[in-house]
DNA sequence: CAAAATTACTTGACAAAGCAAGTATCATCC
DNA sequence: GGATGATACTTGCTTTGTCAAGTAATTTTG
């Protein structure tokens, strides 16, 4: 099985790091703790986590296609799909078929999303600065430039499912 | 331009962070990133992410209450309920509830859910170290330093929903 | 230019997240 | 010691995640 077959003993003890220090565990924890306030905030605005960051990608990045609206917010595509319809309905985005290519579907924002988003910007803001506050300028952003280039890693080369994409 | 800041145009909101730079996103961003190999991993072992987390605590804490294990595999208390049953059936966890308190229910690893884990030991071990070669073993370890801080923050002092936690 | 890819979504099916409400069990307090 | 409150889960319901298939609209090819 494991071609590295560095151990046979399967009863010593297993080489895993405590669940405190495994990344994808403290990853997920961290962000929990840092969507607490910000869940509160949304719980009275009306949109979820996922249509909030839809909006803000929109009210960012302007009018885009929802394969790259996905892609900025970290939803795929499917899911996304699906909440276009109520986003639409509830006034927040708009959508439309670009004539020269109608197999796309570009969405925007409206200025009544755009309102439901500055009506948190400042409470947001008072979040980021909570945690800034109490976790410290210079290591948000140490932490925020390792993030960063974490998300630029290619983990997939070497292994043999990366044969599968790039077969094609 | 001056930033004496009194205008009373909306459009010149609060400024967000720019996505790429949020805190929430970036943390999902990075997760996808180091879970790549990892599903790729628990795809052929039978279990899925959060039956792997659960496994993992209980391999590591040992027997512990449901809400524990909750807490320590970041599930919600009421998707862990509604895993248990066929996690029970598949063999890899026991179920009991302490006569001192029949409100409780313990759950324990068994030694065909310690197999499991132990069978993707190394392959476990070899993503992580595939990660650390990429990433750099310092700035791995301070990331994980960083992100343990992090969870460590109490962010709710100060809120409205503060007075609920603090009425104890 | 018609057949064969490719692209950009959609839809289906099922597990899991998230939130609210419900149900036993203890624990407390007159 | 029986009502009140707090725990520790359970259950219901809707939305989202995930993966597989399907569809319509371009592009590419022979």
């Amino acid at each position: 099985m494991p071609e590295t077959g560095h151990k046979l003993d399967m009863t010593d003890a297993p080489a895993f790091r405590q669940t405190r220090r495994s990344l994808p565990i403290s990853l997920l924890r961290a962000r929990e703790v840092v969507m607490g306030p910000i869940r509160d905030m949304l719980s009275d605005s009306g949109v979820n986590e996922q249509k909030w960051r839809v909006l803000r990608v929109l009210q960012e990045k302007g009018p885009q296609e929802l394969s790259q609206v996905a892609a900025e917010a970290v939803l795929l595509l499917s899911s996304l799909t699906r909440m276009v319809g109520p986003m639409v309905a509830e006034g927040l985005i708009s959508r439309m078929t670009p004539p020269e290519d109608r197999r796309k579907t570009v969405v925007a924002i409206t200025p009544a999303g755009l309102a439901l988003v500055n009506a948190h910007a400042g409470e947001s803001a008072a979040i980021l600065g909570r945690i800034e506050a109490e976790f410290g300028h210079n290591r948000l952003e140490q932490l925020l430039d390792l993030l960063e280039d974490l998300q630029r890693l290619d983990l997939r080369s070497g292994t043999p499912e990366a044969a599968q994409k790039a077969r094609r």
